[in-house]
RNA sequence: GGCCCGAUGGUCAAGCGGUUAAGACACCGCCCUUUCACGGCGGUAUCGAGGGUUCGAUUCCCUCUCGGGUCACCA
């Protein structure tokens, strides 16, 4: 078995590409075949050096490393499409020299016509056969008028063109709905449906796992798969990836790069569970797994038909998931970027503002489900007004309303300044004499710390934000709270 | 509009003629924690509609409806 990911190097690398090349990947491993990375940059206009370098890194970072294909090289090269022209010229040539293809001079403006007026009727729009059987002095002329040509597949009538797809089962077209299509570019570079068609066979590709967009497409390559005489791979067409207003992923559904998701601070583990979850199910109840085990479970047989919409809140989860995997070391590392982006952290902190960060890092590790988040989660640290949770601007005030307010505050402000060093076990202890000394139970010492101090009803570890606070800034928190 | 594909809770989904219709996220409740969370336990909630076939349809067939994809000298 051999697969193949292509991805056009156009752009950002769409979180639906990744999708795609996992699932490639996973049934690669799965069948211990070779997973193979080509470039189909034939879009001249739109391919960038950049986005191919993009892509590369990207699947690299998901941990998808390939066996076969750009930059690792392998028998079956060049794989990148630009540089396989001459190839592709071999094959087009021979089909001119059978008849199944044939020169085209027609303008884009007299086809623009003809599809207009062929959609005005209520028809299909396919090309009108114009150029199919030209005469030498109508080519002469033509030639002479400055024309270049284009070169079109003669589609064969009255066909059925048919495949058994792997996740859709048996899917079948009629031949006269797709009509004589360009596969060479005036340009002389052939066209993506014709190159996949070259390079597909040329490599070796057995099987084409893709999404669901190029259903469409497979007719056209079926039929130059048959022009050319070669055998088919196998195709299995996966759904798209939705938005929560049900219409496929876009920018405006928010991130839907890779490189947006690793920029937020999301883990290349979670982000591949969660994208194998997407139109593929395990077996068994669990839903967390590592790439291998992944690979061990993988089954073509379980992939979905139906369109999957992209659920944040399961990423979120997955991703809070792999978090708490991470030492604290690891999580600071993670989150620092971010910090910093924020001007909550220095470029680059000494050994003590280190500590403190790592300390603030790991108080708050328990709320953060992605990198990103964490600037949120310590905003009060950073500022010296305290901001009140508007959400639950009732239950505080419940809090500060109750009798016993102040005087947990106040006594709590005591102890604090009686202490040496404000540890979380100092600030632990001193809760907990306050409990026995104004009999008051939990709820009612914690929470009206937490509210003078925050101004909120949850939140990290009471004594590590303390800690954090420091002395100074936490008694004047709670000085301005007994005001 | 033509062609193609799809339809189980709010979301991801299992199911493949007979089930109390799994599980996960989210939501709600309880327990744990002398706070908050984490964690544990439990709960609410689903077969788009109408016809068939069948002793019996979520499951098979048809129609409708809805959703999506595609109709390029883009991939």
């Amino acid at each position: 078995m051999k697969v193949r990911f292509a991805p056009s190097p156009t752009g950002p690398f769409h979180i639906g590409g990744a999708r795609s090349a996992l699932f490639n990947f996973l049934l690669a491993k799965k069948e211990k075949g070779t997973f193979l990375v080509r470039i189909e940059d034939t879009d001249l206009a739109r391919s960038t050096k950049e986005s191919e370098e993009n892509i590369k890194a990207a699947l690299k970072w998901l941990g998808m490393n390939w066996d076969e294909g750009i930059d690792v090289g392998g028998d079956n090269g060049p794989y990148r499409q630009t540089e396989r022209l001459d190839i592709y010229k071999k094959y087009v040539d021979q089909l001119i020299k059978e008849g199944k293809a044939y020169y085209c001079y027609c303008t884009e403006e007299e086809l623009d016509k003809e599809r207009e007026a062929q959609m005005a009727r209520g028809e299909t729009p396919k090309y009108n056969g114009h150029c199919a059987h030209l005469t030498e002095e109508q080519i002469e002329q033509y030639k002479k008028e400055g024309r270049k040509p284009t070169v079109r597949l003669r589609v064969p009538l009255n066909q059925t063109v048919a495949f058994d797809d792997m996740v859709r089962g048996h899917i079948a077209f009629e031949s006269n709905g797709i009509g004589d299509f360009v596969i060479v570019k005036s340009d002389g570079i052939p066209v993506y449906n014709f190159a996949v068609v070259v390079d597909d066979h040329t490599m070796g590709i057995t099987h084409v796992i893709r999404a669901e967009e190029h259903v469409s497409n497979t007719p056209r390559q079926l039929v130059i798969f048959d022009a050319l005489g070669w055998q088919a791979p196998t195709y299995g067409h996966i759904s798209l990836i939705l938005g929560a207003d049900k219409k496929k992923m876009s920018k405006r559904h928010g991130a839907t790069s890779v490189d947006q998701y690793r920029q937020q601070g999301y883990l290349p583990e979670a982000l591949v569970n969660f994208l194998a979850l997407l139109g593929w199910s395990p077996e068994g109840e669990d839903e967390l797994f590592t790439m291998d085990q992944l690979i061990e479970q993988f089954s073509m047989d379980h992939v979905a038909k139906n369109p999957a919409v992209f659920d944040i809140d399961k990423l979120n989860w997955i991703n809070f998931h792999y978090m708490k995997k991470l030492s604290d070391e690891e999580l600071y590392e993670l989150c620092l970027p971010h910090l910093q982006a924020a001007g909550y952290a220095p470029q680059s902190p000494s050994a003590d503002e280190k500590a403190w960060l790592m300390m603030l890092c790991t108080c708050v590790r328990d709320h953060v489900s992605y990198g990103a988040q964490i600037v949120d989660q310590v905003k009060m640290f950073f500022t010296d007004s305290i901001e009140e949770d508007q959400e639950h601007a009732a239950d505080i005030q419940a809090v500060k309303d109750e009798d016993t307010y102040k005087t947990v505050v106040a006594a709590f402000k005591d102890k604090l300044q009686a202490m040496d060093q404000v540890t979380p076990g100092a600030v632990k202890a001193a809760i907990k004499s306050i409990m026995k000394e104004t009999k008051l139970k939990g709820k009612f010492v914690f929470m009206p710390i937490r509210v003078a101090i925050t101004g909120q009803m949850h939140g990290a570890d009471l004594n590590y934000i303390v800690t954090l606070f420091g002395k100074d800034k936490t008694a004047a928190r709670l000085e301005a709270a007994l005001a």
